[in-house]
DNA sequence: TATCTGTTATAGTTAGAATATAACAGATAG
DNA sequence: CTATCTGTTATATTCTAACTATAACAGATA
């Protein structure tokens, strides 16, 4: 796997975990169907317990990132995750909301910040083709 | 004060309390050289210890949005806060990035986000000029 | 039968968040 | 001078989240 964990970081493992599994998602890394560890291999691969992995993959599950069949593993969710609702886009405005605060608090103006989000969004999209 | 705290929130009340400030700051209900309360009075306030204020104003001190005069009292930064800097936008990107990731996990293309980015910047420059 | 899967249960440690109470030093108003 | 305000520091306690550890269970598979 494509996992880096960073022990010393204030973000907590089982949040840089999903974050990872997400972008993994993101980027094309992984593709609807794809298999993921078990809970117990990637736990031992990274080094961590796998009741934190175990609860990661239930975070995704129900994101609808990931499909749980019990006996058999875990897959990305073979339709994909489902689409952005406006549930989500409220959830992501409330996110936004405080970094768009303290941005404009520091002189950037609404091109500064739209060109940086274009940048994240080139990192995706880029490595997407290259796959 | 505008200040509106839920103590239900997962969200820690300290956080809650910055990016609210903050906010106030972006959206000019508080200027450079404005006063705030004691943290005593803000405390008893909005009914927190005077601890979790104090928390807050450190932070903000930190972050250049205010300056504290010892035994005058709370003001914001009358030069405003610092520019955003490289460090800023280096922390910028890594907020931005896990919420990005998901989104395009969701459908989203660069337009819609940066339509609901531009929302949100709306609602910030609509708001300054009413003052 | 042995081994793998996710799942559940229980218990322990550590750290962060929030509160409570108290005290200190400097400034100010009476 | 005294009383009161300011931010600041110290100490202690409570509560919860995060993480780990060990164990066991049920279903599937080789």
């Amino acid at each position: 796997m494509f996992i880096n964990i960073n022990l010393e970081s204030a973000e907590p493992i089982y949040i840089q975990l999903e974050h990872q599994i997400i972008e993994g998602i993101a980027k094309g890394k992984l593709s609807p169907g794809d298999p993921l560890p078990s809970v117990r291999s990637l736990a031992s691969d990274i080094g961590i317990n796998l009741h934190t992995v175990n609860k990661v993959y239930q975070l995704l599950k129900q994101g609808g990132y990931i499909v749980i069949h019990r006996q058999k593993g875990v897959v990305i969710n073979p339709d994909g995750p489902p689409k952005a609702d406006e549930e989500y886009k409220q959830n992501l405005i409330a996110s936004i909301h405080p970094l768009i605060a303290a941005s404009i608090c520091r002189g950037m103006d609404e091109e500064a910040f739209l060109r940086i989000c274009k940048e994240v969004f080139n990192e995706f999209t880029e490595e997407g083709e290259k796959k």
